[in-house]
DNA sequence: GTCTATACCTTGATAGAC
DNA sequence: GTCTATCAAGGTATAGAC
């Protein structure tokens, strides 16, 4: 069995307190005692919080991507469900989305992380209208806007819906997720 | 120069600070600077951070009381469209909701505060509910969900639209905004 | 790669004069 | 009510040994 690889290690961690608690509120020190090293090792792989924090925001765009890749055969039913899946995980473990977390701080952190994060919100948003779209020619899904803008409801029900959760309990969630499916499988 | 009101712009300025940037992200010296006192000064008005942030969400909460108490002659029609016009607002000075705001930090906030924004929430979610009723009721809006479910939908397309707006410009909000009425208001 | 040790800054908070 | 002065704690970050 390899040995745990520490960089990847402390990015997980840190995506992880930067979704539960906001990138402004996690320390190097937390993140030294939850993997049982010492602060110097992290900045060993990250020189400064700014770059670990872009490096969290890259390696959720690829891993946005390797989702994109794993369920590009399926159908557009079942792509959206392992969306929704990805957000219902979530609420579960109670982290919001990398982009509502980051997004709220937005005039408190670095410049170049929201830039990076332009990106991320860029590839989700796109990735969901082509499904849209492919849904509505399929006849899968009947909406009568433009896609891109069912898109951005969508992703916004989700986002907030597990923020929301935090507060209203895991069943609120549950009616958004009823109510997108609704919304999109009702002939109207 | 007396100041009277000095509690009052602290807690002003301390929303202000949450909704831009976080509330583990803004500092008692910020708000001195931007009120021209000293650190001392915002410490006699809230002995601590936490009873600050306390407050701030109290007061907000009032706020949307006051909000119900102006609109509540108006049609629904009207009464939604002042609603979705706070959040316009806040979207163009580039602050989030205080619900989305505080979520995210959740896990990294007093417990007080999480609990009293439970409050916060209900009182928003109840209202726009008995709202979505009303318009029903009246024929104004259509809609085929429960209102508590409807009312879940539209908070959350406005809480993450303003976010989301931060990353994809203030057109995307406009799109989600035009996503809400077309929903109520077409028949399907 | 990881450690110890430490420098330096910002933070929330307090005491006491006015 | 606001100030000056100060504090302890915690934060990011660096140097150098191993």
């Amino acid at each position: 069995m390899k040995r745990p690889d520490t960089r990847q290690q402390i990015l997980e961690l840190a995506e992880n307190l930067i979704r539960s608690k906001g990138y402004n509120s996690f320390s190097y020190h937390e993140i030294a005692v939850g993997l049982g090293i010492k602060n110097a090792a992290i900045h060993y792989h990250f020189p400064t919080k700014e770059v670990l924090g872009l490096e969290v925001i890259r390696n959720n765009i690829q891993q946005f991507k390797d989702f994109e890749e794993r369920v590009k055969e399926l159908t557009p039913e079942q792509q959206l469900d392992e969306f929704i899946k990805i957000y219902d995980t979530n609420c579960d473990t109670g982290r919001v989305c990398l982009v509502g977390a980051i997004s709220v701080e937005y005039f408190g952190l670095p410049e170049n992380m929201t830039l990076v994060m332009q990106g991320l919100t860029r590839v989700i948003h796109g990735w969901l209208t082509r499904l849209m779209e492919a849904g509505q020619s399929a006849g899968a899904f009947h909406f009568r806007t433009a896609p891109a803008q069912k898109a951005l409801m969508i992703i916004t029900n989700l986002a907030a819906g597990v923020q929301l959760a935090r507060f209203m309990g895991r069943e609120s969630f549950q009616e958004i997720i009823k109510g997108i499916k609704y919304d999109l499988y009702s002939q109207h």
